[in-house]
DNA sequence: CTGAAAGCGCTTACAG
DNA sequence: CTGAAAGCGCTTACAG
């Protein structure tokens, strides 16, 4: 660990003051050219590189972008991150991630994260604060956007996909294409973080059926955790029953999964004797041609980051809400009931 | 945007000196019981946090590890950066993050990341750095480790999966089952970024099956892109030839899951017709049941955290090199040449 | 146990 | 166009 070249060795060889080499550093326009080359040339020759942490007590800036989120590798915030990434890249913030994946993570970071003098602006993703956290983060001086994050008592800005529009989508195609016995299979509504996708997507899924005349059938409502197999034994429950629906809507994509294995075990071919659509088009939805809602989870992520940019160089508080609209992605998991795809 | 809180607030309200103050801050147990209390009271009263910023410029240091990667969303990389991220949990080190997707940032970051005082440890996950880069960062002031980057001129610590090994296992699982027709679809050999992944799973593999008596047929070797499309294309033409192979490994599950599809376009069925055996088990491939080599994707990244902190902890440069062994997984997509899956 | 003071490496208003 | 100097907010050896 030798000693770290610093601004004042520049200035001493090249003979200028550290205000001057300040200058050269910073690109500022009135150095003298002849002095600018000779400056530049000795912070080549010493290898210099500026310490930010000085440049960042100086400036009263950290120049850093900082990320909470839930479950990294779960491919929808993986995606989302990639937006926000995408958005950051050409811009001087660094990417700072604080992943979360307990209660007790993200009560530390909601508490300590905003407050500190750490970072120039935050970005939630998928994590409704605590109730008793709104108000500090709303009063924060550090400008935080939310991205998938429904918090209904804050005015920050956010960027919301519209879980409920999309529940109903998925309902009415099922509607299009005659079934009747339409099945749920999705989240806990109540669970530790407060996510609400699995309630919303509910939601508009049910009202929509309520419309056409449909009334829910508590057999064909199962309820569970957020993963594959829980979907995979729930939906075996529910097909197992002697009056069992004839198309599924799942939460998410991971539990639609679960529940084509669940009719494969049980020998129920897909989309013969069961319609499957699932939510949020993850990449191994198109391996498999599952039917689903798509999420705009990339642009979710951009859109995020620039709501944060213009908040942080205008200075100006600019509250607002993004909403990206789902869509349907047909693939072969959903049919039309009397057998064979058929357009709705 | 009101004026920040700093340590000299404190200092005024509790009647003590910024030393003192910082003391307390800092938990030292020289500080008299009721000082601490009264300080400690103020801090909460003000809802004081200190600057990182100053800090950092004080103690010399960021507080902060850096991680370099590309292709975040790629499921390999998304869960080593999980094994990174959880075994720096419980330090006091941030977590920040480039994403690379093209080799001009590339060579941005590997030019300017480890020369800054930007942070204390550096990890770069999957990629190889190139030749002219790796006399200065293994110079670099900042400890350094490399994850599943194959740099063969450097002693800098790193972490590898023995990729000859893995592609070994796959060839004997194959031959174990009764195949001798055996096809190989991966990625080019040269690419931009450097990766060797492909090249030396197919060198294990290749060798495994010389030993065996084997020898390479060129219309049973194809290489493209890394993904499932241009996978899934090279398949189709590979399986249409009148001398098919029998059994397929891919250089990764991703088009692992291309060949699978091929087989399916082909009215082929697997593992009857045609056996397929990928390389890494991301999660997609449990969903498919596609027998695999597993990679110690999360583990390789909290190996090659463990190793940054005890470097940058012990201060003393301890290159070393850990290697994580690969496994097979087998599933439902490959069987015995005879038919029916058999034990091998 | 506590305080005054120097120092970390930069930036920038103020003079010249 | 350039320099001397103050200041950003903290830490810590040095005295007491």
């Amino acid at each position: 660990m030798k000693k770290q070249t610093t601004i004042r060795d520049v200035a001493r060889q090249a003979g200028v003051s550290v205000a001057t080499a300040s200058r050269v550093l910073n690109g500022r326009d009135v150095v003298n050219d002849a002095t600018r080359r000779r400056v530049l040339e000795v912070m080549e020759d010493l290898r210099y590189t500026p310490s930010s942490a000085a440049r960042n007590l100086s400036l009263g800036r950290t120049l850093t972008i900082t990320v909470v989120t839930s479950f990294l590798t779960r491919p929808q915030a993986a995606e989302r991150l990639r937006g926000i990434d995408a958005s950051l890249a050409d811009s001087q913030f660094d990417l700072v991630i604080y992943n979360v994946e307990s209660i007790e993570k993200r009560n530390q970071y909601f508490r300590t994260l905003p407050l500190r003098q750490r970072t120039d602006g935050l970005i939630v993703v998928s994590l409704p604060p605590p109730e008793e956290d709104v108000a500090r983060l709303e009063h924060s001086d550090v400008p935080i956007v939310f991205v998938d994050a429904r918090q209904n008592t804050t005015t920050l800005p956010r960027v919301l996909g519209d879980d409920v529009a999309g529940g109903a989508l998925a309902a009415e195609h099922l509607l299009d294409l005659g079934h009747r016995q339409i099945g749920f299979v999705g989240d806990a509504f109540e669970n530790p973080f407060g996510f609400t996708s699995s309630k919303d997507r509910f939601a508009g899924f049910q009202q929509t059926l309520s419309r056409a005349g449909i009334k829910p059938i508590s057999d064909h409502i199962a309820m569970g955790g957020h993963g594959r197999y829980e979907a995979h034994e729930l939906a075996v429950v529910m097909l197992s029953r002697p009056s069992r629906p004839t198309a599924i809507f799942a939460a998410s994509d991971t539990q639609a999964l679960g529940v084509l294995a669940a009719a494969q075990d049980l020998g129920l071919h897909v989309p013969d004797d069961l319609s499957v659509i699932g939510y949020d088009d993850i990449e191994a939805s198109d391996f498999v041609g599952l039917t689903t809602i798509r999420q705009q989870l990339f642009e979710s992520g951009r859109a995020g980051a620039q709501l944060l940019m213009a908040e942080i160089t205008e200075r100006a508080p600019t509250p607002q809400m993004v909403v990206l609209e789902p869509h349907l992605v047909r693939r072969r998991t959903t049919a039309s009931l009397e057998g064979g795809p058929r357009e709705p």
